[in-house]
RNA sequence: GUGGGCGUAGCUCAGCUGGUAGAGCACUGGAUUGUGAUUCCAGUGGUCGUGGGUUCAAGCCCCAUCGCCCACCCCA
């Protein structure tokens, strides 16, 4: 016996009742950004593997260990996306899309990441992205946070909660980081060895340890704020202004920062308890040096994206379930005259004016099993053709879900008598 | 990458200190010959993740491997 070809290691199957799931999520998220005047872009799923080290930076983990990178039989390395935002820009620049013009994109699609699987981090995960390029202001980016808490409400999800902080400018951030530097290893007897590790690479993580021994000391070093250039100050303080206007709550978390390099400023990221470790619903923040860094010209630009297993979820947990789909009818019919009758009449309920939802029995089976079979489809009535309804030309019309009477009719009058139950539906 | 737990019918699981497998749901058929969701009866379905090893004998023990879950790390 062959050996059973199994899916690969973290990237899973959605299968039913779950995909209901999914779609309405999907298409939740997928109208509010419509409404809110943003286009859908779509990019490719393999790039360069140089946009990713050019735009994400060399000395991440994403770039380091968890690209999915292959050299194609011309020997070019590519790679299967980790994140959506640098094939988005690439796109952007490559098409003139930023020449003194704003672009509010979103796009979504499967990410790929080589880590090790657990609850809410996959190999291959999925994620709802949306950029605003050429945006300078904090408006654009109380706009994107506004727009998710209307998503959050539409899909009813509670327990997200939203922190924000900034970054400052690119030069405030660098002084930053050499006096944190400095600092941390003033004290590095001190550290544990997941800080000594970060100490060279990224600093600012140290103040996100979760170690409480290291906590007095974390509280103790220098603050980001009191870096902060005026100019980025004021951007601050404007985006805290519209998002109070609008109602939605936030804390500001000074030790919220990112992983990626290329963030600056505003950064914000809904995060649940609910989901266990892995709580980053979704996250986002500008980016304003990122396309001038990969050859462009300087454009600011803000974005975010909500990792979508997370959200189905926490979606799933709230118990909402999905709006159901079923048909209005079922057409059993038994034998093969009865059969080719039923196509007919089924595809000329679906021309008609009620434009029905109309499931037809396939795979043979006698009554019995073909009535169990419209009852599990969830139809409102059933409509039978046996011989004796194809030879007198009439169909027998049987409400499924409530204690009326079934009908015999004549074909033409089908139409009617099916209406007359949809109207008394429960 | 580091640690811990788990892997028995399509699904949820039971299987005592090792003696070659069971339940519920689902599916199929039946309960007077053309009719569902209740009830009753019967049936289909598993080389116990995979490959080795120990043993007279392994689902239960050992090793490896694949996968899942959880935490660290990281992040959506």
């Amino acid at each position: 016996m062959q050996e059973q070809i199994q899916a690969i290691r973290g990237m899973g199957d959605v299968l039913p009742p779950d995909s209901a799931l999914w779609q309405h999520v999907e298409a939740t998220i997928r109208s509010v950004l419509l409404d809110y005047g943003y286009q859908e872009i779509r990019v490719p799923i393999v790039e360069r593997t140089e946009l990713f080290k050019r735009s994400i930076g060399e000395v991440t983990d994403i770039v380091e260990k968890e690209m999915y990178s292959f050299d194609d039989r011309n020997g070019m390395s590519i790679t299967l996306r980790p994140e959506a935002t640098a094939g988005i820009v690439r796109a952007c620049m490559e098409h003139g899309l930023l020449r003194n013009q704003r672009q509010k994109f979103w796009s979504t699609g499967p990410m790929f990441r080589y880590e090790k699987p657990q609850k809410g981090r996959y190999r291959q995960f999925h994620q709802f992205d949306v950029e605003a390029l050429g945006f300078t202001g904090p408006d654009i980016d109380a706009e994107l946070i506004i727009m998710l808490a209307r998503i959050w409400r539409l899909l009813r999800i509670e327990h997200l909660s939203l922190q924000i902080n900034t970054l400052g400018t690119t030069e405030s951030r660098v002084q930053y980081r050499a006096d944190l530097m400095a600092y941390f290893r003033e004290h590095f007897a001190q550290l544990d060895e997941d800080s000594r590790r970060r100490l060279e690479r990224n600093p600012l993580r140290i103040l996100d340890s979760k170690n409480p021994d290291l906590q007095g000391l974390i509280t103790a070093a220098p603050r980001l704020t009191q870096y902060l250039d005026a100019e980025s100050e004021a951007h601050f303080d404007g985006l805290r202004a519209l998002l109070d206007d609008a109602g939605v709550p936030y804390v500001v978390n000074p030790r919220l920062v990112r992983g990626l390099d290329y963030y600056g400023r505003t950064v914000f990221e809904w995060v649940t308890d609910r989901l266990g470790t892995q709580g980053a619903v979704c996250a986002g923040g500008r980016y304003d040096g990122l396309v001038e860094h990969l050859g462009g010209e300087p454009t600011p630009a803000v974005g975010f994206a909500i990792g979508l297993e997370r959200l189905v979820e926490l979606y799933a947990l709230a118990g909402l379930g999905a709006p159901s789909r079923v048909p209005d009818v079922y057409v059993v019919a038994v034998g093969e005259g009865a059969t080719r009758c039923a196509f007919r009449i089924a595809e000329s309920l679906r021309d008609g004016a009620a434009a029905l939802r109309v499931e037809t029995n396939c795979g043979g089976g006698g009554f019995k099993a073909q009535m169990k079979r419209a009852d599990r489809s969830g139809a409102t009535v059933a409509v039978l053709l046996g011989e004796d309804e194809v030879s007198s030309g009439t169909a027998v019309v049987k409400p499924l879900r409530t204690e009326l009477e079934q009908t015999t009719v004549p074909m033409a009058g089908l139409a009617d008598a099916i209406a007359v139950h949809l109207r008394s539906r429960p």
